[in-house]
RNA sequence: GGAGGCAUCGCAUAGUGGCCAAUUGCACAAGAUUGCUAAUCUUGAACCGUUUACGGUUUCGAGGGUUCGAAUCCCUCUGCCUCCGCCA
């Protein structure tokens, strides 16, 4: 959420961003004329209010003294009572009017936030890391995996239904190693590592800014709970309505969970294998830090750095992107995505992303701290990809085969897996 | 699942229809003052309107209701606690 001063003084820089978001701009026009109607009637509801008010105090003066209540004024009270209650279910109606528009309001990209109008915009910062040079056909993941009956969609599709996946056994157990060795790096870096609720309610949803846009790419219980895609919600929402004081910050967390998609505007991609599925595990890096853009610039380009230190760690190359306006979401100031090299498609595919997004998702969830010059602030917070599993994995055992159709262990993950090899 | 209880401005507390635009203690922060690692005093939210100041509105888990007037009474919801039952 943005200030409403703010979008009133720069209506236009706040429409600017709605087009390059590819989201509708006329929003605002509307927000803008909800504001007006709902100031002017809130200045004649607190008219009638302070009328009210100050008729009671008279009829409390005169039962304080002794006195009985003077039915003039009573009378008086009741018509006040009348009129305000006229009145009060229009600027109610406005009130929700206005938040409901207030949500849909996009943060405004960085200025060094590329323009574009989708993923053709994006911009390679700088690619980093040696491909490896097979002298044999490599094969796609889900193929060499199946061979090593260290995974099944075959079954899965039955028990489970489209893009379900059993891990089996050294799958299972190169999913938990890598799970492991990222969080280590973070617990490493004075993150507080997290078990986190998946199922959680509409209002961190809201307040992480994954609703209204992403509502339907989220499956929800009967009980109205949705399932969350990411860690970063219940990360992001874990101090929700509280305000915390400037020496506790940043605060770093991290949570590693199940996440759950829909993929439903993604029908017919990427079917062939597990590089996107409707249930993954994720390790998720979140912090809040001091409401202070440079600040939370140096911990932007520091997350996206621990990924990048993730992957060079397991030896695979990658590239960092410069994701532009139309190919990031409506919360976000900037964002880097990571591609990593996925050899049977001799490609670079998205592995990781990390987001500022300055104090859009605090005031949704009305995350504040006190600064040390004694006044309320929003504090900024972020978000990171440390590792998503199924995908990572698929970008390991793929840069990692031999001609033998074995897989060797990254060094990093062979004492977290106590093998070398996975055959 | 059954019965009962509780929810107050960071924490802890007082308050059972008008003297509550909410008591007291602690914590934190800002300012002032004295000075020596501390004490004392003052202040502390959001919003709207005229705007150096001021006025008004809102705020006692959430939402409704009763009343001239609600932290206080009524209804609904949510969360927590205790006991019983059930399960691991």
């Amino acid at each position: 959420m943005l200030d409403i001063q703010y979008i009133r003084e720069n209506a236009d820089v706040v429409k600017t961003a709605c087009v390059n978001k590819n989201l509708d701009d006329k929003i605002i026009d509307k927000l803008i004329k909800v504001d007006e109607k709902r100031r002017d009637l809130l200045v004649k509801v607190e008219k009638f209010r302070a009328e009210s008010n100050s008729n009671a105090k008279k009829i409390k003066e005169q039962v304080h003294g002794g006195g009985r209540p003077d039915a003039d004024l009573v009378a008086h009270g009741k018509k006040v009572k009348t009129q305000l209650k006229e009145i009060e279910p229009t600027f109610k109606d406005l009130e929700e009017q206005y938040l409901d528009l207030m949500l849909q309001v996009p943060n405004v990209p960085a200025d060094d936030t590329p323009v574009g109008p989708d993923e053709s915009g994006n911009e390679i910062i700088r690619t980093i890391g040696d491909k490896p040079n097979f002298d044999f056909n490599p094969l796609p993941h889900h193929e060499l995996m199946e061979k090593l009956d260290i995974l099944d969609t075959k079954r899965a599709v039955r028990i489970a239904g489209f893009r379900a996946y059993y891990l089996k056994g050294d799958g299972f157990l190169l999913e938990q190693a890598l799970l492991r060795y990222a969080m280590d790096l973070l617990v490493q870096e004075g993150f507080t590592p997290m078990t986190v609720p998946v199922m959680v309610n509409k209002e961190a949803m809201v307040g992480t800014g994954y609703f209204p846009w992403g509502a339907e790419d989220h499956y929800k219980t009967q009980d109205g709970q949705i399932l969350t895609g990411t860690a970063e919600v219940s990360l992001t929402a874990y101090y929700m309505g509280e305000t915390l004081a400037e020496k506790d910050l940043p605060i770093q967390i991290a949570g590693v969970s199940p996440c759950f998609r829909r993929e439903i505007g993604a029908h017919g991609k990427d079917t062939a294998g597990i590089v996107r599925v409707h249930q993954f595990n994720k390790v998720e890096q979140v912090v809040y830090t001091v409401a202070d853009e440079e600040e939370t610039r140096k911990w932007h380009d520091k997350m996206a750095g621990l990924s990048e230190q993730l992957l060079t760690d397991l030896g695979l190359s990658y590239q960092v992107l410069a994701m532009c306006t139309g190919d990031m979401g409506a919360g976000q100031r900037k964002k880097y995505d990571i591609e990593t090299w996925f050899p049977s498609q001799e490609k670079y595919r998205e592995t990781h992303s990390a987001s500022y997004f300055n104090d859009f998702q605090s005031r949704r969830l009305n995350i504040r701290y006190q600064a040390k010059d004694g006044s309320l602030k929003h504090v900024y917070t972020l978000n990171n990809t440390m590792a998503a599993s199924p995908r990572m994995l698929a970008a390991i055992i793929e840069n990692y085969q031999t001609a033998e159709g074995t897989i060797r262990v990254p060094e990093v993950l062979q004492p977290y897996m106590g093998k070398e090899e996975i055959k």
